[in-house]
DNA sequence: TCAAAAGTGTTCTATCTACACCCATGT
DNA sequence: ACATGGGTGTAGATAGAACACTTTTGA
């Protein structure tokens, strides 16, 4: 996909380059889930300097030894278990880490609820915490995750993008709870059905209803594709 | 825009990681401007391997001196003395070095052409190539660019980024050019006129004209601003 | 007077928004 | 029978697309 021109002919180098540490290079990833019908992000408790004690975005050291891609999507794993879901690079940022040269690659990632198994071997397990309500995190990460819901938000609008956060089969209802959870503001029930049936992106299960309370049951519908599209 | 990484697991990697080494890490910038009414980006010619020989986008290794964005900046007033530009982070890639563990951040940058002065010292001085017709690249370059100039193209929609490519002063119609040569499509004169004006991203310089041949003048128009703005 | 680009409005179509009632079920 | 969420259509407003003639100038 990209390619670094390494070194090209840089004439002469006048600035001495005073930083000759090597640089650190980390992920960090925005585990993103609807639970309990709101929008919430996977946070650990920093056991380690600087920033103890605080929340934040899980992630690491990356030691080349894979992609930067798999490394986000590897963490993931070790943290939510989850496996099929959607992962998408949000910026690049340098440092964060005053001590030393640092480059810290930010992903996001839409996973489903029922398919996460957390940690709970430590003392300060990871932890789900809500969107709208999140407490001052380490670093810049607040900020972070501001922009990964504006991302997915804004791209709720044009792509399939929500099949990440959703199971297999689910009621319109629920999908519409789960755009609303990210854009924080209701939407019209008739307009939203309207809108997800004639684009296409999502199709009912012949037969398939779910029977919930006292209620005529809900039919079932899936996404027409699990792969990203864009409309 | 990114594309999600679906790589399916890895659940942990027991392989040692042998790539001790640190990390390379390099900025990489598509420096686009308008010249000859076509959309053209500035290429340097390799003297080093790999991929000597070759055309490439302008970059090179970060030494963490300075933060990516400003290293980037430099590398783009270096190669075109142009300040006043527009720049956004385009994506980061790993791998592209398959010696070592290498990290490239990729940037574009919209400049006017008539900042520019180009470095003519080398034999193989840098060059603007036309984006419609590129040779081979070195690396993935030529991805690179086709995903700039589709960023670029997006944006042209809802915010104002063309201010970057064009002088403080201009005609409707260089405008319109600039546009048309961005998406490679012609776009309607009257609807063109319309949709800058009622969203207020240009207006009108009072009393001030251009005269250009055998013609009626055009009014001239400037950016309402020069920060980026989205509509 | 001619050639060549600048400037300008209206109609049609598609899309988005707002809004209220009946349906199927379990208790 | 009633309470609860599921399901549906229409009308008005708005935004985008298509389209042709007049104006101003230099030669």
């Amino acid at each position: 996909m990209t390619s670094p021109s390494t070194t090209p002919a840089e004439p002469a180098a006048h600035t001495t380059p005073v930083e000759a540490r090597p640089p650190l290079v980390a992920t960090i990833v925005v585990i993103l889930a609807i639970i309990e019908g709101r929008l919430q992000v996977l946070l650990i408790h920093r056991t380690a300097e600087p920033e103890r004690g605080k929340w934040a975005l899980p992630g690491g050291r990356w030691d080349g030894s894979e992609s930067l891609g798999q490394r986000a999507q590897r963490k993931l794993v070790e943290e939510t278990g989850a496996t099929d879901v959607y992962l998408e690079q949000l910026f690049t940022r340098s440092g964060l880490d005053h001590a030393q040269p640092s480059v810290a690659v930010a992903y996001f990632a839409l996973v489903e609820a029922s398919t996460v198994r957390l940690r709970e071997e430590q003392e300060w397990p990871p932890a789900w915490h809500a969107v709208a309500d999140l407490p001052q995190l380490a670093f810049e990460n607040n900020r972070v995750i501001e922009q990964a819901v504006a991302r997915v938000g804004a791209k709720l609008d044009y792509t399939n993008i929500a099949y990440g956060l959703l199971p297999e089969l689910f009621t319109l209802r629920e999908l519409q709870a789960t755009y609303e959870a990210i854009l924080s503001r209701p939407l019209d029930r008739r307009n939203f059905r309207k809108r997800m049936l004639s684009a296409g992106i999502v199709e009912a299960v012949p037969g398939e209803t779910r029977r919930h309370g006292a209620h005529r049951p809900a039919q079932l519908y899936r996404f027409t594709s699990k792969e990203p599209v864009v409309l």
